[in-house]
DNA sequence: AACAGATTCAACCGCGTCCCA
DNA sequence: ATGGGACGCGGTTGAATCTGT
């Protein structure tokens, strides 16, 4: 029921957009905010329908979008989500700043699960396709993913929920003068990026040690909570294993070539705790040169056993001994990663948006 | 240079949900 | 409680572009 009827029953344009339509509908918006999308078409002088211009708006046009490259991060928060949230595009996008939900379902679709597909994981489950990997890691996997499958099921429900809340939020944070926006105490100050649920971000939280004295990255942005992480992991994978990473990066090209080799450290059970970088504001800041691990959720739910070895990056033999550790703190870790994530999106607000004109 | 196949991504389609009268 | 309008979402399409032969 209430279906809009379709553009073609009532004789209008469809297809690409042209500048001219692009200027229109900016003009009208800036000046007017978009209103009723129904009945914005023919104020601002558009033969579409209120949906394409919805779509143009949101998809191409919205001032705060970023358009290029997906940054290694955000395709890890991606894979994370999705592994998470499945197809729940929107969500997705919540925890993504300045993308939207088209363009993450485009890149999903044509990069990153055919990426996954390469590396033996299904784009689906996120588990690992049978036969695909080595056994350690496939073993591991099996078990782990056994293991953190129900929770994973249980809090997917509850994150959808959340995101559901940031939209609502979100909108009436749209809806509110900035006067109201900086009254509300639970809002951070105007003057600071607003925050942004990282599931990253939860992750670091919940389990990394930020000092890291040695590090040798920069990083752009100033607030504390959201500076990336240089980790003792991937200090000693760049420090100990220099002459591996100099190997392996050398027979590596590209963004997509340092992305597989942080997958391959993944799925040979090998996690280093991430760097990170907090999206707004400095996207491409990370250091192509510098090992980025992004083990990330993912990779969790493929071997969520062990955070603490780093001889095992390119060792095809496991570390005895940080396996049994790691069987014997697995439970812990897990629920402490589980309950870093939930305890932050149930804390952070939703990412806050420049309020429609 | 020309063609074919593959890839990308903006845009469309149709359904589900929300909201209001 | 119900029906209809409006919007948002996820899946799909197809033109444009790229890549390989």
């Amino acid at each position: 029921m209430g279906r809009s009827p379709c553009c073609e029953k009532i004789g209008l344009k469809k297809g690409p957009w042209t500048p001219e339509e692009d200027q229109k509908l900016l003009a009208y918006i800036e000046e007017h905010g978009h209103g009723s999308w129904r009945a914005l078409p023919s104020k601002a002088g558009l033969q579409r329908c209120g949906k394409s211009c919805r779509l143009r708006w949101t998809n191409y046009l919205r001032p705060d979008i970023k358009r290029g490259k997906f940054s290694l991060q955000e395709e890890q928060t991606i894979i994370q989500l999705h592994a998470l949230l499945g197809n729940r595009w929107s969500a997705i996008a919540t925890h993504l700043p300045k993308r939207t939900d088209n363009e993450i379902k485009n890149y999903w679709n044509t990069h990153l699960k055919k990426r996954l597909a390469k590396m033996g994981i299904d784009p689906v489950t996120h588990k690992a396709i049978n036969g695909t990997l080595n056994n350690t890691a496939g073993d591991k996997s099996a078990k782990v993913t056994a293991s953190l499958s129900h929770m994973a099921q249980w809090e997917s429900a509850r994150l959808e929920a959340e995101a559901r809340l940031a939209r609502e939020s979100k909108m009436r944070i749209a809806a509110s003068t900035p006067s109201k926006l900086h009254a509300q105490s639970t809002s951070p100050p105007a003057s600071t990026p607003s925050p942004c649920f990282d599931v990253l971000n939860a992750w670091q939280s919940a389990k990394i040690d930020l000092e890291s004295p040695t590090s040798t990255l920069t990083f752009a942005g100033s607030n504390a909570s959201m500076l990336p992480f240089s980790t003792t992991t991937a200090l000693e994978l760049s420090e100990s294993n220099s002459n591996v990473w100099q190997q392996r990066s050398d027979e590596l090209e590209g963004e997509e070539s340092e992305w597989k080799f942080v997958s391959k450290q993944q799925l040979q059970g090998m996690h280093g705790k991430e760097t990170e970088e907090h999206f707004i504001g400095c996207e491409e800041s990370w250091f192509p040169g510098t090992v980025n691990i992004g083990a990330g959720f993912t990779g969790m739910l493929l071997d969520g056993s062990n955070m603490h070895d780093t001889s095992e990056c390119w060792d095809e033999s496991s570390n005895g001994q940080d396996e049994q550790r790691s069987q014997v703190s697995e439970d812990a870790e897990n629920k402490n990663y589980w309950n870093g994530i939930f305890s932050m999106v149930n804390s952070e607000q939703p990412p806050l948006q420049p309020p429609l004109l």
